[in-house]
DNA sequence: CCTTTGGCTTTGCATGGGAAAGTAGTCGGC
DNA sequence: GCCGACTACTTTCCCATGCAAAGCCAAAGG
């Protein structure tokens, strides 16, 4: 039966995190999830094929939800940046990956529904 | 074994469709992916919980990429908007969700990797 | 020295999302 | 047959934000 009653804001996925729903963002806290002794800026850099500028722009995006950890130090004399999973953050991504699977699971079921689907005109529809 | 060497670009996920991934636009395609018959404008408003002026707004988006196609019509004498994924847009749109499959990859082997990792400095790095 | 390179930060711009206001036609009451 | 509320959108505006280019500073190197 093909049920048209449907939820409001059923697709609304109010959970999927602003901070985390981006691309770039998205690219450096996953690589930073894998790595709890972190990672370092030219690392992240190359991995995201991020430019400096933006890379830097997220970075403190991410510290300011305090998402990430910071650390500024010293490798021999030239400055490095160092950076984290915070608990925190760690948390909010599992929680923004959950939903990630729930839209997933959406989009397969679309994606199925569609197959059997007819294209027909919504009844008392008459077009322009 | 911990191999540190990592593909230059491996996090970058240049795939991540700009148009698709995007909270409102991720749900209103995703409503309309499992209706081959279209949604109606307020039907799609209420699915994903947006005000008339945002959702006018993203569906002229995906009007413009191609992905909708929109039809203006009547109901009795009121207007009515029906709109539809093109066949285009369906393609693009499980290229999308092929793309997020292997971020969620990533992000289920990152959430593994870190359970047993420990946290340490990089070598010869100083705190500042 | 004086330039180049490494490692970031800052600035500036242009896009782009969202709230609010606007438009246009409809229905219902009196 | 006018008036106000309503339905169905569209347009406008503003602010946040992504991204690139330029800037900054210390350290090598010729």
């Amino acid at each position: 039966m093909t049920d048209k009653k449907e939820v409001e804001g059923r697709y609304a996925y109010e959970g999927l995190d602003r901070v985390l729903h981006e691309k770039a963002r998205l690219g450096i806290v996953t690589s930073l999830a894998a790595r709890a002794d972190g990672l370092l800026f030219t690392d992240l850099k190359n991995l995201c094929n991020l430019t400096d500028g933006n890379l830097s722009r997220h970075l403190t995006v991410l510290q300011e939800a305090g998402i990430i950890d910071i650390q500024k130090g010293f490798r021999g004399r030239r400055p490095q940046t160092l950076t984290r999973l915070t608990d925190g953050g760690r948390k909010r991504y599992l929680e923004y990956i959950t939903v990630l699977e729930s839209v997933l699971a959406d989009a397969v079921d679309a994606a199925k529904v569609a197959r059997r689907a007819k294209k027909v005109m919504p009844e008392g529809f008459s077009p322009a």
